[in-house]
DNA sequence: GATGAATGAGGTTTCATTCAT
DNA sequence: TATGAATGAAACCTCATTCAT
């Protein structure tokens, strides 16, 4: 496995490039955490993925614990570097919210580790990243986006008038999110596989028509726009 | 010590009624697996909540991996009789649908154990329940209820062309179980109780909300019915 | 030792007496931490010593603290059985303290553990002793009868006026324990050897020397009685 | 990493005065040996306390044993500074015990530190300071002096005959030692405060009176001099 | 059907110490 | 003289599981 990276170590041989080893723990933690749940990590297998001293674990992290909030702080700034990168303000509100909700998708898809991630802290009632002030603003600019293009598209009458942006946010999470945390449980009892490709294309499709229908169709009843064709 | 109290396996002679000590591990277990994960959950937790001798939960499970899955199934078993009592087939297809829709959001608020457990068994792959036959069948009558409302609605007009019942089903329960399973975490990045009755009430009136607009709007964007009001 | 209680032990059979197990662990713990003080002491050790499992440690006392705690316990129930025996009641005043004072020494000479145990504990300031009722209580009985001895022996005229219990107690034990306590670093000092049997006799006439001038000897320079032989 | 701030042993350029380090080390050892005993020493937080790089520590004394050596040096020097201080030659011979006496419990007092070290280093068997030679020697002043002073004494007929000088030593120091070494467990068994003001004035009252009633009284029961007034 | 003492592998963490610079 | 990253052995403790009764 780690042959290659394997250098003649010698014995009392250290030095790696400062901050290395600590990021090669948190890298391998990421991996361990979002593989096996927090309980079931095992600090011995991060490290030795890591290929480090078991003892920098600690001298890096303090804990098992503190590493756990370490990584999810990593997981977060992840989210948000994607996020940041959409340039969503420049967009026409159905756009914006089209192109949103198919990045969060396939963010998903992309890192696999983040909806596992997120899972598990859910499970620990996030008693992790409750204290950490900087998870708690992490997600302030894209809601803020949001509710921009969910006000802009009221005024050009295109959305619906009653949209609540924190509800969105959390539809457009959720409507991915679900299928693929659950995709093993809902493969299961839908006897398929929710990861084939074709079969997540399918799913993308259908989850930016729950939100874009939810958006147009007011729920007076009033269409607003007649809608554009589907880009895949 | 004393041979007069030395009992050698008479009939009768159990201090408890036969079954009841199993009851009392299985439920023991739900909640502490529910509480904890898996991997983080303790036999010996779960033994001491049931009263019970340590080792009669490997004389009636044979192992904790193995408890695990009997926890699941009855979880299964629990959502399956919850969707039976609905007596969906009788009702116009709107209204099945929005009974579902509301039916699924309050039995994952009233039994927060389902999701965890569900989340817990995605994170270890499902490699638990995949081979139980059992758990594989246990949604298909409510998926054929789903496709035959679905077919109904078609046909009455009041629902758009090209639904798919699988998505849509995934839609319905994913609305309600993500905004339940991550609470925690949103509730930090949102800086707000999503546990509180009014939010819960918010949120359970906006996911029928996206599920009736999605039905009902076409996606060559033709209206299909005047909306009914929406019953609190 | 344990001959007649063994009953072929199978491999994997378990089944010492009940209690048993525990006791010899006590029994090994008692000399570790005596031997290398609380934090020098190893689980390890102790439990190869007492020749069980390394779990039992944890299974009956919790954890090396707790196991500490109840070693200190089983040194203070020594310490008061053996002055229990001593029948000073029935004394002639300066007989009982001259007992007392040549069984505390004698005591100390006898349990090596008892002095490096209190030692040791001083040196963590009590904190694993402190919230024990029954230590607390354990020397109740010790001080009341020097009280009524120094009383009696006030009353007849052979003892001092003004003496205080407590600290007589306390000059008593000292003038023992010190001697014994500190032999090691005295001894080097001193270029001597302090555990030498005729060294150690020399001691403990002395003390019994020091304790009798005081109480004869009042403060207002005043002879209470003519001193009798000493006695070996 | 960067070159031009690698410095190569040029003089002048340490960072603190030379010496500087190996005090601070030195100090902040003393006060956590003291604290924890040898083995739950932390070499960590003697260097984080004395805020200097670990590796000088072994720079400058080798190991954590060979440190503690040091420090039970540093600790005996201070002693004898302490009694050297005292000017016990100059007095007549029951002053300069009682002179003696006093200062013994108030050094004690003022410094903690030395009972706990010296308790610590007898639970060890004194194996850490038996070779040196440094220490072996720092008593004999002292001794020599009680030696000389309990000479004169018995010829001016104020001390009894058979004074032995270093069992005389031994309680002076033991009478005070003891009280304050194990002051914590006493504190419990006597419920108790034994550090508190006025119950140490006691103390020191009643061990100058014990030994000079031991001095003054002789085993023949003659007495040897009218006892002066115990003075504060 | 039930008990409780016992097991042993392995988990997380600590700690004195050393290497390359 | 001084630094800071790195080491590895071993410490305390946990946990699923089994044995004899």
């Amino acid at each position: 496995m780690d042959a290659e990276t394997t250098k003649r170590r010698r014995p009392g041989q250290a030095t790696r490039p400062p901050g290395e080893s600590q990021r090669r723990i948190l890298a391998a933690a990421r991996q361990e955490f979002a593989a096996k749940g927090f309980a079931g990590a095992r600090t011995d297998s991060i490290v030795r993925a890591a290929g480090v001293n078991p003892n920098l674990l600690y001298h890096y992290f303090g804990s098992k614990e503190r590493l756990f909030v370490a990584v999810m702080e990593d997981v977060y700034a992840d989210v948000r570097a994607h996020h940041g990168d959409l340039e969503l303000e420049a967009l026409a509100p159905e756009d914006a919210i089209r192109r949103l909700t198919e990045a969060t998708f396939d963010l998903f898809v992309a890192s696999d580790d983040v909806i596992r991630l997120l899972s598990t802290e859910n499970i620990h009632h996030a008693e992790h990243i409750r204290d950490s002030e900087r998870i708690a603003h992490f997600y302030d600019p894209l809601l803020a986006i949001i509710e921009r293009q969910v006000e802009r598209g009221r005024a050009l009458g295109v959305f619906r008038a009653e949209v609540d942006a924190q509800e969105l946010f959390i539809t457009i999470t959720g409507l991915s999110y679900f299928y693929l945390s659950n995709r093993h449980t809902l493969g299961v009892i839908l006897r398929s596989d929710l990861n084939a490709r074709a079969r997540r294309e399918r799913r993308r499709r259908h989850i930016v028509d729950v939100v874009l229908s939810y958006l147009r169709h007011g729920a007076d009843g009033t269409q607003r726009l007649p809608p554009p064709q589907n880009p895949a």
